[in-house]
DNA sequence: ACATAAACATACCAATTAGTATGTTGCAAA
DNA sequence: TTTGCAACATACTAATTGGTATGTTTATGT
């Protein structure tokens, strides 16, 4: 990676972090800056404005954060309700810097920014449309192998357990981790009631 | 109600409408002021600081409007699938300002805020514990009516319901409103899926 | 009618904001 | 070695921010 990668690198990084904690429009270019090596100049040398930047996280970064999680849990065991289970798990517990208080930043950021921007909107859709088809596909796989009827709609309950996700992560924020247990127990009854 | 009840009503609702499409930290006085006949010093007479306004409307604007459709709802009808699937349905489509586009402001809110302000945090619990209450009260009514097994844990069930409205109201941002439609197919499959 | 406090109105401030203008440095090709 | 551009660095601006200081008006009890 060249020196110049690895600015840009930074500032995503960092800008990552911040955004995560206290939203995009509550993050000011100053405060990634101050905690890192980087200049006003070389900010908007890697990148046009603001706005730009943002995009720029939610393809790169959401992308090589959340994505390995997902494709090391699907199609890793022949029973695909498993695979749905660790996924969920993995994302809710494992990983190295959600955590329960700030949530996850893509929701958070489909939250906030979704409605005020449209940029964000379809970067946000199609970062998440991709998470949408590898469920399918792996309900999809429990269908073919005869684990499940084929009467239910795959698409329609890979937006299902997205939308519980997008949930869960809403309710950690009140009632913290004990709750992410709880919910887990009633997804895996959820899982296991599609016959 | 007095002048002074109507000017800090005034304010209230107000920042309710903008708070709600741009988020509490990107709402600033200013905005709220030049939209209303109100003066930084009529707002600074009214509430100590942003702040306190701001837990002032969780207390007082969310109650009063999303609390009715709520309580129009539960025990209306003797069955209380019935009973939930309308409060959901209500919520979602009847409810006369809140869009798909911005979602409901409490989930918001609770977004936004939990994780910046420990004061909004035990306000929007308190605001939410309200509801799954109610929720759960419905749910052990089905119970006692033998609608509902008596093995299945009333409050969990409650929660999970609220989960599942957060997390519509967020994937409604990106999806819009035929997700909305979906979801209340899945949502009375789950219901029904209680037994 | 008048005192007094509640309910505002106006002008201001220091800090922060996204973004720009104008530089400088370092390295790679000629 | 020099030229040229990529990759920065620094200093600045106009607008916006939450909040305050200091007024004026309006209602209300006596």
């Amino acid at each position: 990676m060249s020196k110049a990668q690895a600015t840009r690198s930074d500032i995503l990084r960092r800008a990552m972090e911040l955004i995560y904690k206290q939203g995009f429009q509550s993050t000011s270019i100053d405060d990634i800056l101050a905690t890192t090596q980087v200049t006003k100049g070389a900010f908007y040398y890697h990148f046009k404005n603001k706005e730009e930047m943002g995009i720029a996280l939610i393809e790169e970064a959401m992308h090589t954060e959340i994505w390995p999680d997902i494709q090391n849990s699907l199609s890793t065991s022949p029973n695909f309700r498993d695979n749905i289970y660790k996924m969920m798990d993995k994302l809710l517990f494992k990983h190295p810097f959600m955590t329960v208080e700030h949530g996850c930043p893509a929701v958070n950021l489909i939250q906030e920014m979704a409605p005020l921007n449209e940029a964000f909107r379809v970067a946000l859709k199609k970062s998440l449309n991709k998470w949408e088809r590898a469920i399918e596909a792996e309900i999809m796989r429990g269908q073919e192998t005869g684990q499940l009827g084929l009467s239910h709609d795959a698409k329609q309950i890979a937006l299902h357990i997205i939308t519980l996700y997008h949930g869960v992560r809403n309710m950690g924020k009140l009632f913290g981790k004990p709750y992410y247990v709880s919910f887990l127990r009633e997804f895996r009854q959820y899982l296991d009631s599609l016959n």
